[in-house]
DNA sequence: CTAGAACTTCAAGTGCACTTTAAGTCAACT
DNA sequence: AGTTGACTTAAAGTGCACTTGAAGTTCTAG
């Protein structure tokens, strides 16, 4: 049983965060996260670390790289314990993101069942598929593209 | 003005597609679309390699891998055109996979609203950073990880 | 016919988020 | 004291989706 102590090791970390050892040594080294070192020089995490820890999977869930993530937590005090305002600053960031990530994956669906609905898989009127095709028209009228191949190729 | 040819040339793919010319071989290379060859050794591509191209830009937004979209293109029957059986198919998984993405933020919006009326950060009660650290609880009760730190690394 | 833009291949490079490896040291239990 | 598992570093490797570079060829407009 380790010691009572308000410390604990990187295995420790890993396992009740469920992130692997190496890759708490990587986020040490890209600031993420710190840690003080014993006499032998192992590493020993401030509790509140597994929380930090937990934030920046949320994070990472929530679709952010790492160096936004380092960005956010440097946002935050670090001398001082996070208050309800701090975390409001951040929370309302993501909030953003979220919100807009997921109307981009809605408006897809929506595509997606209109198009499931003609079938057309037409680049001109199809919203899934639409890729800014508005050069080269050249006068060759409006075309269902699923049946317009002179040779298929899908 | 380029002769009234069926086919296009990898250059105007990309500026249609909005696609690299590197990207269109790197695709290509990945069995993601093909081309003929002009005497010369010059790819030409089917017309309907844009919609293709415009299918695999949307696969990927819907967050599929290149692996994953060359499979799915590979069900499509490459001799004939696809009907709007094979694509319902195709739309089908999408819209699975679609939605449980779509859950999976929406929860995480809900919990990130829950976190920010509380503003508590706990790891044993915030759903947000809930991190299954069931393990070493030892009697310590419930605490607000926000305030508990014998040291604040955070 | 010729200039220059667009094309060709192949290999190596990029950025992200890690993981793996090698050689060695530390800590905890018996 | 010794064994064993957990730890240390630095450097290299991985997988994905491309991009860049170099050196050379083809196509098209004038």
């Amino acid at each position: 049983m380790p010691a009572l102590s308000t410390e604990i090791t990187i295995g420790e970390l890993a396992s009740r965060s469920g992130v692997a050892t190496s890759a708490l040594r990587f986020y040490e080294s890209r600031g993420l996260i710190a840690s003080a070192r014993t006499n032998g020089g192992q590493r020993r995490f401030a509790r509140p670390t597994l929380r930090r820890v937990a934030f920046i999977q949320a994070a990472q869930r929530v679709g952010l790289s790492l160096d936004e993530i380092a960005t956010a937590l440097r946002a935050l005090p670090e001398k001082r314990t996070p208050t309800k305002a701090d975390w409001a600053v951040l929370s309302r960031a993501w909030r953003g993101l979220l919100r807009s990530r997921i109307e981009e994956l809605e408006t897809l669906q929506t595509r997606l069942t209109s198009c499931i609905g003609c079938g057309c898989l037409s680049l001109k009127t199809c919203g899934l598929l639409n890729a800014d095709d508005r050069a080269a028209e050249r006068g060759s009228g409006a075309r269902y593209l699923l049946g317009d191949a002179p040779e298929n190729d899908d």
